[in-house]
DNA sequence: TATATCCGCAACCATTCGGTTGCACAAGAG
DNA sequence: CTCTTGTGCAACCGAATGGTTGCGGATATA
């Protein structure tokens, strides 16, 4: 199933799933004993994880490893640098009016 | 009320607000404009993300302007960079493992 | 082979979410 | 003052969320 990274993320449960991934890759077993719900519940937590690609299922034998897909993180990043680049392009575009004003300073009473 | 702000842009519908903010700061008419859905429930969502200080709300006459604060995008990208961070010295601890394996090839015969 | 362990799936439940409609109130416009 | 406009708040509703328990199947272990 498809899903989005941003709601994935959504639940302080999973970022901190994500953050202990992105130190060590675990089991869902590893992964339960630092939290105090159910390992069912854990395991919920990383199938959404991994549907939005964020971790990827690595079986050895009859354990499984989830493993961080780092790359799915710059999702998240680009979005923020977008929100700042249309945030400075604002201020931007202010200053131009305003260095547009400055240079025409001595020419704004002909100009008026 | 406090909010999470990683919850808070788990919905489309209020990361493209934010965009928008991004871009320039509206009333919730403007916004409503924008998207199919009612002006209430875009106030719904304006109300969220003031709760958690991405947007914050200014009074001008009957109308109100709700201005990003950009400096709240921050919180999302501390915890982006502290996933990057662990992921890369994660392979930096395996990088270590190799270099010493590698600088001690030549002994290895003898320290096994 | 019999048993224990690791794991995902399904059913169930209370709560939250995102949407709607209707209403009340404050501030300009006539 | 009256009317219109902009806004928030409350009630309601179906769907999604996050948790639980119980079960069954696959893999190691005795």
């Amino acid at each position: 199933m498809r899903r989005d990274v941003f709601q994935a993320i959504a639940d302080p449960t999973r970022r901190a799933i994500v953050l202990l991934m992105a130190v060590q890759a675990m089991t869902p077993n590893q992964l339960a004993q630092h939290f105090s719900i159910s390992r069912q519940a854990v395991s919920k937590h990383l199938r959404i994880l991994t549907e939005c690609r964020l971790l990827q299922p690595e079986p050895r034998g009859r354990e499984i490893y989830y493993v961080l897909e780092a790359g799915k993180l710059d999702e998240i990043g680009q979005w923020l640098e977008q929100c700042r680049k249309s945030w400075e392009s604002r201020f931007n575009q202010l200053d131009q009016v305003l260095i547009t004003l400055q240079a025409n300073q001595r020419d704004t009473s002909t100009l008026l």
